[in-house]
DNA sequence: TTCTCGATCGGACGCTCGATCGATTTTGAT
DNA sequence: ATCAAAATCGATCGAGCGTCCGATCGAGAA
């Protein structure tokens, strides 16, 4: 009784480490050697506790994003007002990147990468998500076709996936604030200000100015990971 | 003189075909085998055209960000209406995505695989690049601080970037009005309706009914690649 | 036709990978 | 203290990797 404790806690460990590892160096490029040396175990120990590299990755994948799901179902789906409900996905998504950085990173990247069984039930998680996203889309301006709710939805997907290719604690926006902007965007443009956009179409085929403007090299604006 | 025609075309011929396996099985899982089988030389003649599968890497990412950095630099950054280049932006960029699906496919996976130098100057590139959309954010509302246009930028990029994960072309918006829906959303909002935003910010914290809404299982709005 | 050299190939090298297996140590229940 | 089971390890396997080398092929210049 006391032995599965020990077990579901290093198993837990090994699962963490293993995610820190794959976000860094990407599930492909990192060995089970290197999940080994990050846990203290022998490569063969690791064995005991998955039968193979791809079940350790589906481990990891599915604690990630089933307990994603989990909150969207219970603190989202229910929500009747489809505005208020955009905001509660998206701060829900961003609450979960942020609690879970490592995880959400190896999701992002890798949810494509499992075959067979573990590929398939992965993929049947993320379709509900999108389900959600499109149905909310749906409730928000009903008579648009499949196609512009695919889109919007898919660009919402897009925004949030980004997220970890540039986002830095310290120096961005605190996440919260950050869920506040993207749904903004969504749901009043990015300047919440109707006149920009006509505006905007009507002188667009008259554009034809010209101009080259020098980029000043080294912008504090852009400096963080990656970039 | 015949001789350097020949060559070109065949590199042409290997950086498209690496391209192709790079683009579908990602290039860490992609072996110079393969890309050798599709091509129809053998793995050692491959490398006459590049010293390693990192400079491999290398020039195809080049090639597809450069073009695209040049037709950004030529057609887009002297517009001066910020609305009008930011149209003008995503426009160019699905575009590019159209006719270099599969290299804008490698470089959204792989920006940021290569190391050392090759790994210096394509991020050189994507910082230019993400300069050009943070600046427009920044014509379009001056008194921004730099954490709001940087997400407003990045959340762009990941719209953009996303794009090749879920686009299929027969089924979904043709990329030209897909450029648009993008750019609406960031001009004007999903729903280019400000009392929408404007109301939700009022009655999300009197939301508290919650109710379970059963997901039909395959709705045609959802099939497509990798869902 | 002959020669030259760009282009190509078969084969192999050294290495790392994921995974296995028998042996060994550790541990909790008796 | 004893013992069976759980947990762990060292050693190693076969496969596949990126890459290289010496030999060879073949087209264009002479």
């Amino acid at each position: 009784m006391e032995r599965k404790k020990k077990y579901d806690e290093k198993l837990l460990l090994i699962l963490d480490s293993a995610c820190g590892i794959f976000a860094e160096k990407g599930y492909h490029n990192a060995s089970v050697r290197d999940v080994a040396a990050a846990t203290g175990v022998s490569p063969a120990g690791l064995y005991y506790y998955f039968q193979s590299k791809e079940e350790l990755l589906h481990l990891i994948l599915d604690a990630c994003l089933s307990s994603l799901m989990d909150r969207i179902r219970d603190e989202v789906v229910g929500i009747q007002d489809p505005a208020v409900r955009l905001r509660a996905i998206i701060r829900t998504h961003l609450a979960h990147f942020e609690s879970n950085g490592n995880e959400m990173r190896v999701l992002v990247h890798e949810w494509k990468t499992l075959s067979g069984p573990f590929g398939k039930q992965i993929r049947g998680l993320m379709r509900e998500y999108v389900q959600v996203v499109i149905r909310t889309f749906e409730d928000l301006s009903p008579d648009q076709p499949p196609t512009e709710l695919r889109a919007a939805a898919f660009g919402l997907f897009g925004m949030l996936a980004w997220v970890d290719q540039w986002y830095r604690p310290g120096r961005d926006l605190p996440l919260e604030l950050l869920a506040e902007r993207f749904s903004s965007i969504f749901l009043g443009g990015f300047l919440s200000d109707p006149q920009t956009e006509a505006a905007t179409r009507r002188t667009e085929s008259e554009e034809t100015t010209r101009e080259r403007s020098k980029q000043s090299s080294a912008s504090s604006i852009l400096s963080g990971p990656g970039f």
